[in-house]
DNA sequence: TGCGCAAATGTAAACCTTTACATAAGTCGT
DNA sequence: ACGACTTATGTAAAGGTTTACATTTGCGCA
């Protein structure tokens, strides 16, 4: 579309200039800067190519119901003005945006990254933009966002939040087709795509199992949190199927931070029941787990084993390195997003769950359990 | 504005039942949902509450210019048809948004997520609203987000990229007031708030000398990176300061990732230069550095000390736990928006560059040198 | 009573698109 | 040569606001 040359760089033509309708003057070039003070209209393109706006607009949207010759004036016409599309006045007339919104309400957790990167390469993919509203479960945020929604600046909702935005049930709104990625909203029928918890925190316990453990814990018990409860449903699944009784299991609440599973290590000192390995909820929360053997003075592997979940990046980087559950992020953003495109054009009515299947990434934290 | 009981909470009124302008039927209290298939616009408003759209939009946004009465009504009719403003129209309408766009490469930047709290926060108190775009580095993504800016969907830009959008210049466009935030715009006048950079690393720089160090590497110079440039700055004052002659300074490249700082550890290895401490450009680098050394089996920090900067939340959890400079990230967030907002209504003429005084954090890290 | 002024409200234009419908100009077959 | 289509383009409405300007109403004061 960009022209090749200075020559069709510069336009004498500048804006606002007919108060009426009037057939262009003939086109002459000088040696100006093409941007003007206002972005160029619709308007100025078809003065420009002496035809009508809605030529211009066809000539953008469908092509080939437009005249060659006329198409390339258009172009040119374009090109000269430096013309974009106004997306606001576009969305007003058409009721829609072509944006999604996804709701995270903590940016820097380790998974949203890249997961987004997965949404994003789907959603452009359809010509889809992405924009990330950040609730940091505030409610005012959560409102303000409703109203965004409201007023057709997104189409689609992409809730990393695991709940409904706030304030939903009050506003009394509906939602735009919605999927849940990375976490289900729990107690809701929204569509959710993200990892298979069950399965993936099975594997994790039948590899502790298969190490040699008999006495492992689990860390980061929840009541409220969907993943969280499949997670521990896999561990009692791998543990019966051993034949380990439930009244030998440890489990420790917790809120999958690394705070929580710092205390949960000291709780267990209190109770004076320790377990060979540590099967956490998630990577925070055996992170927290690492620092506070280590800091009662624990050699780790050595003394306990430790398994996570999610493979967040710094899992790498422990000493030792974490064994975990990888999340298949860039696949769950994929399909998350693909799924809400296709709930877009046609709602979908059943309830709907993508569980993606994880592996099991083996580093240095699980070993045999030793003679301590 | 929402009434208490359930008597305003439901209304007879349809929407888009008259085909004139009419004067509305007496009201009749039903209990229906108030939520409408459509949202409803200015006008239900306005017929519900007997007043002309003109009044409705006076109510809101200058409630002075209306009498008791009707604002109480015209609340009431808000209240009931649950209205919120339109932003597509309104922005069209006024030319601006009231939403600033904030640019990141890499939304998984341990900092970004704290300041961009630190910038939310100053951003709503002003009635604005902030959006991310997620560039990846991809021109092609930037451009998009300049078309954004071009449709006035956003007033302003706060640049966490350490460049302009790729694009800017073939566009010929001219980007809203803008500011960087912490990383400077090589190469540009756009103003910036970010961290005192030279000072930070000089005070990270004498705390090594002063706990005895006297061979102390640099790691992650850069040729391109303001920022680093800056703290490379700070680094060469404090040994000048302690005349070290340059001569005897260690400085190995490096593009400040963690892969970059275990690479310039074998790089040293390779020379055969070992320092006594490692200065690093930033936090990932030292991360890098402590793997590598780590690798090769020192034992840190008594074989060496490494300090780092920024600060990021890795760093407590690092064995030992990181000596940093911390990055103020909400003072940064909060004066990025602060200047941006400023600038979005009286543009400002001089450079400007905002920068905040940073502490050391001590921990584990850096020792005396011992006799390795 | 009547005039001037202030306060309250209404009317209509403008913001920039997209698109249904109307119009105009060819083309083709008979 | 003419009606029936097809193709290319133009006209104007609609989308939901805000706001300059016009109008109406009420009041105080001479």
């Amino acid at each position: 579309m960009r022209t090749s040359g200075g020559f069709w760089g510069t336009a004498s033509f500048r804006r606002r200039d007919f108060a009426f309708r009037v057939r262009p003057i003939p086109l002459q070039w000088q040696s100006v800067p093409v941007s003007t003070q206002t972005p160029a209209t619709i308007e100025d393109v078809a003065r420009l190519a002496e035809v009508s706006i809605a030529t211009v607009s066809r000539a953008i949207h469908n092509p080939e119901k437009v005249a060659k010759s006329t198409r390339q004036r258009v172009n040119q016409a374009i090109a000269i003005t430096g013309y974009t599309t106004n997306a606001m006045a576009r969305s007003l007339r058409m009721g829609r945006s072509n944006m999604i919104l996804v709701l995270a309400p903590d940016i820097g957790d380790p998974n949203f990254s890249s997961i987004l990167i997965g949404l994003e390469n789907e959603a452009r993919a359809h010509g889809y933009g992405v924009l990330i509203g950040h609730t940091q479960n505030d409610p005012e945020r959560g409102l303000e966002y409703l109203k965004f929604l409201n007023s057709n600046q997104a189409d689609g909702l992409l809730l990393f939040t695991g709940h409904e935005p706030f304030g939903h049930q009050e506003m009394t709104q509906r939602l735009p087709p919605t999927v849940a990625v990375f976490e289900p909203v729990f107690g809701s029928r929204i569509p959710y795509v993200g990892v298979d918890d069950t399965a993936g925190a099975r594997k994790a316990a039948e590899y502790l199992l298969a190490s040699g453990h008999r006495s492992i814990a689990f860390i980061g018990d929840s009541k409220t949190r969907l993943g969280h409860l499949r997670r521990r449903k896999g561990y009692d699944l791998a543990l019966d199927a051993a034949r380990i009784a439930p009244a030998q299991r440890l489990v420790v609440d917790g809120e999958g931070t690394i705070e929580s599973g710092r205390l949960a290590v000291e709780q267990l000192f209190m109770r004076d029941t320790l377990p060979t390995a540590f099967m956490c909820v998630n990577d925070a929360t055996a992170i927290g787990v690492m620092n506070g053997l280590a800091a009662r003075g624990y050699d780790l592997p050595r003394d306990f084993s430790v398994i996570g979940f999610d493979d967040v990046p710094q899992a790498t980087y422990m000493t030792p390195a974490l064994t975990t559950v990888r999340q298949p992020r860039s696949a769950i953003g994929r399909q998350a997003m693909a799924l809400l495109l296709e709930n877009l054009t046609q709602p979908l009515t059943e309830q709907r769950e993508v569980l993606i299947m994880p592996d099991l990434v083996v580093r240095g934290s699980v070993t045999m359990p030793g003679k301590r």
